[in-house]
RNA sequence: GAGGGUGUAGCUCAGUCGGUAGAGCAACGGACUUUUAAUCCGUAGGUCCAGGGUUCGAGCCCCUGCACCCUCACCA
């Protein structure tokens, strides 16, 4: 009977295959299918700030400017019969990009084009570009990267468009484009193919372009404040000033086991002692912990410390930061998330430990006996563990989801600051806040504790119930040197970059806002 | 680490009671010079995550493994 297909037939109907005749065929026409240098380009976001320079130019040489053609009912078409014969003129530009929708009319071809600053229509017109032009854009498909140049005008339905005279290839997509409207959906693949999520996924882009934002932002205020960034060490003998376990790792040559940092604080206390008076460092440190929509297992973070302030200028900086950072990328102080609203208005509440602790629970904080009673209400084990320890178990577990906010809450139990001032008038009580939103610990900072004497017997004393590991007082001896040379009296201040971003971009997840957060190997199933 | 969910065409997803594998988009051929996820006609495209089992027969049921997602734990 008939033939059945071959298998050249049906490598025809590959998208790849098809994909790499059309490059061929494109270095037929003489063309390069990877492209060279393109000057004088038009981003599409300037495009469009030229649009106001659209005019209706009759033959008499008289110009008038065009109506609003979005209006409803509007024709365009009885317009300009109405307006006398004439044609558009507007300015010429250069666009490249991506082509993300492509509508092919036969001798007309409509692409949609973007680039990193926004979408523009390219209208290709068989007569407009010639039939090298036209013959070049039929090889055209989703995903090329290609450039028009062309007249900036409207089209009959009012949408701003580059009327192409002349078409330019700069490189082939070799690879099948992803659905044209749902784009990739399938998380696993968005993030190990983060270049195809960025370029096919509407917003992606636009996340990591605020994420940059909000970044140069904090850059911005605390160098107006007079603060110097610095660069801290990533291996580090001893991680130290967190509580978390760190990834081990090994120097070769010195033969040296060695850990990667779990935060910054250690040595950026130590250039106080210096004389950096105010330094920070926005820097990678990195957690052997659980993953979770809210953990990975390397994230950014701020840190910065003032000489001469205490936590109570941090809390100013605090909300200095996150309002600037807030401007930097638009869209009000008023925040959607998740369904919840969250009100950056500063200032922000300030409620202390113990009177959250007293609302929560009924229980006065004070009263250890009291606090131990409750805790075996909630069945939290107790055996071994400090007062303290019970306490912020049963603080994390009835307050801290509960707390909206932004708010600050300060003064914490002394035994679980290891690295904090004690209040002159309270030694129980830690000079610390940290900052909660939806549940989330978004900062944390401190009177920083510049007593080396009192360090190192901090460092020295394991908190009962709590494993070395777990524990923030990790020994240092070279740290407990550096404050005997003398620390000035310091505020310092700690804030996740990650989430920080997570609240103002509205991602539930970490993994949103993290260009290539850890995966696992791919193909590590078979 | 524990529990739950998902895995089917390049992409997004259906798939009934266990009985020959489906759609839209993308691809390929054709029509169309102002379209808007263009439309219309036609064609092709499958290791149903992997391995094992039950069955006359498995995309579907059972077991094991892998990956991802969610919740919890650890943590920020």
């Amino acid at each position: 009977m008939n033939e059945l297909p071959n298998s050249t037939e049906n490598d025809a109907k590959d998208p790849r295959v098809a994909r790499r005749e059309k490059m061929r065929q494109i270095e037929e026409q003489g063309l390069d299918p990877w492209g060279s240098r393109f000057d004088d380009r038009s981003l599409v976001s300037e495009c469009r700030d030229r649009q106001t320079e659209i005019q209706w130019t009759r033959e008499d040489g008289n110009a008038i400017p065009l109506p609003d053609l979005t209006t409803e009912g509007f024709d365009f078409r009885q317009w300009k019969s109405d307006n006398g014969p004439g044609e558009q003129t507007g300015p010429t530009v250069r666009v490249a990009g991506r082509i993300m929708l492509s509508r092919d009319k036969g001798k007309l071809i409509f692409l949609t084009l973007r680039d990193w600053t926004g979408e523009i229509q390219i209208f290709i017109g068989k007569n407009q570009v010639g039939d090298d032009g036209f013959a070049l854009a039929k090889l055209f498909d989703l995903g090329d990267l290609v450039a028009a140049e062309g007249r900036l005008g409207m089209t009959n339905t009012g949408e701003l468009t580059v009327f192409a005279s002349r078409l330019y290839f700069h490189a082939k997509m070799l690879e099948p484009a992803p659905d044209k409207h749902a784009g990739l959906t399938n998380t696993d693949l968005r993030q190990r193919m983060r270049y195809a999520d960025l370029a096919f996924n509407d917003g992606v882009i636009q996340t990591f372009l605020d994420r940059t934002k909000i970044v140069k932002s904090i850059r911005h205020t605390l160098d107006q404040d007079g603060f110097c960034e610095v660069e801290g060490p990533t291996l580090h003998t001893v991680a130290g000033g967190a509580a978390a376990r760190p990834f081990a790792t090994h120097h070769n040559a010195l033969d040296m086991p060695l850990t990667m940092r779990i935060a910054l604080e250690l040595h950026l206390k130590r250039l106080m002692v210096g004389g950096m008076e105010r330094v920070y460092e926005v820097g990678r440190v990195y957690r052997n912990e659980g993953i979770s929509p809210r953990h990975n297992p390397e994230f950014t973070m701020l840190e910065c410390y003032q000489a001469y302030g205490d936590y109570r200028s941090m809390m100013d900086l605090t909300e200095r930061l996150i309002v600037d950072a807030i401007d930097a990328i638009g869209g009000g102080y008023i925040r959607e998330f998740d369904g919840n609203t969250i009100d950056f208005t500063p200032p922000f509440k300030r409620a202390s430990y113990a009177d959250l602790f007293h609302e929560a629970t009924g229980v006065n904080p004070a009263d250890d006996q009291a606090v131990l009673d409750y805790a075996k209400t909630l069945h939290i084990t107790t055996d071994g563990k400090h007062p303290d320890v019970i306490r912020n178990e049963i603080f994390e577990e009835k307050v801290e989801d509960t707390l909206t906010g932004p708010i600050f809450v300060i003064d914490y139990p002394a035994s679980i600051c290891p690295l904090t001032k004690r209040k002159q008038d309270n030694p129980a009580i830690a000079e610390r806040f940290e900052l909660f939103i939806l549940g989330m610990e978004l900062a944390n900072a401190y009177t920083e504790l510049n007593d080396p004497d009192l360090q190192e017997k901090l460092f020295k004393t394991q908190l009962e119930g709590l494993e070395e590991e777990d524990s923030m007082a990790k020994m240092d001896h070279d740290f407990v040197r550096a404050l005997r040379y003398a620390m000035p009296p310091a505020g310092g201040l700690g804030l996740g970059i990650d989430r920080l971003v997570m609240l103002l971009t509205g991602k539930k997840s970490i993994r949103d806002v993290i260009l290539f957060p850890l995966l696992r190997p791919e193909g590590s199933g078979s």
